[in-house]
DNA sequence: GCATGGTTGTATGCACTGCATACTAAGTGT
DNA sequence: ACACTTAGTATGCAGTGCATACAACCATGC
């Protein structure tokens, strides 16, 4: 190896490593929120693993669950997630078998949704799955740190309905 | 209207909106960053308007006209971005006219990227947008709570390479 | 009672994101 | 030379988000 190789190859390791730079990029709020929602999914899936729910459709199943006969609309309202979005969702979980559609006595535009049998014991597993989710989260702060840290995110919700 | 229609809605009504249980749901930190992280993104792309630029696709212009020359694997691994996604991601960056893929003389494998006059452009006007997205999230929280927001987000960055 | 307007769900299409897989090109080490 | 590794590429599938259009249904005013 000639000394020009030995100097080429030095700079190839100095810029894939020592001499990157974010510009100011971690910075910006929104990065850091992005960056750790991103970790957070991730760690999520991979707990969940065989039972193989994301974070959305967790979320509606538990509210399911603990709403019996909720609309679809209203799910996807207390969720932040569209009708169309919520389509899709719900589709998939009746797919499944997780839940069932079914048209409202009181107002036939609705859907009452419901969790089946099967829909059921599947929470019954997710939330233990979560639970070690969730722990491994608590173990990176304090007790006083997880309150904060959910006080400041409730906070960024007001950005929904801020000035649009 | 009779008097059983009345109360029939007076309990949609209470389903609707009043009688709506979270079930525990809000007492998930990943519940929370989830909502939190929805709310800044809409709002990012709403200040970002017509530009038309996600998170993603601006962390990357950002990172690249901070390093010019870069490899796009060192770009994804920088952001957490797998090389399928930074390939679909670089690919529209490049249709866009705002960036530049070359191959590196130093290693053939490589391609440097290069923002474009372009995308150097695009980039002043986003940047002023992201001021005022960031201004509005900064409204919410005094700077020792802004402060505290970014450094615990950060850690929850470790549950990427924590175990698996 | 009927027309009108708003609400809920449905269907479709497009774009972004994430990941698995497989393949090519190129560099590394023996 | 050879196997191993790395970087980029291409393809496919699933999840998510949103715009749009449409159908069914409810509430309201006339």
């Amino acid at each position: 190896m000639s000394r020009r190789h030995d100097s080429a190859r030095a700079d190839v390791v100095e810029q894939t490593s020592a001499r990157f730079d974010f510009a100011g990029l971690d910075l910006l709020l929104g990065y850091h929120l992005r960056r750790a929602q991103g970790a957070v999914h991730r760690d999520y899936l991979a707990t969940l693993g065989d039972l193989k729910l994301t974070q959305k459709h967790t979320a509606v199943m538990w509210l399911v669950i603990g709403n019996p006969g909720v609309a679809q609309g209203i799910i996807g309202t207390a969720l932040s997630i569209d009708r169309a979005t919520m389509m899709v969702l719900v589709n998939r979980l009746e797919a499944r078998g997780l839940l069932q559609r079914r048209r409202s006595p009181l107002d036939a535009r609705r859907r009452e949704l419901h969790a089946t049998a099967a829909g059921v014991r599947l929470m019954e597993q997710v939330r233990e799955r979560i639970s070690q989710h969730e722990a491994r989260m608590k173990r990176l702060f304090s007790g006083a740190e997880m309150r904060t840290l959910e006080r400041l995110l409730r906070r960024l919700q007001k950005l929904d309905g801020g000035s649009g």
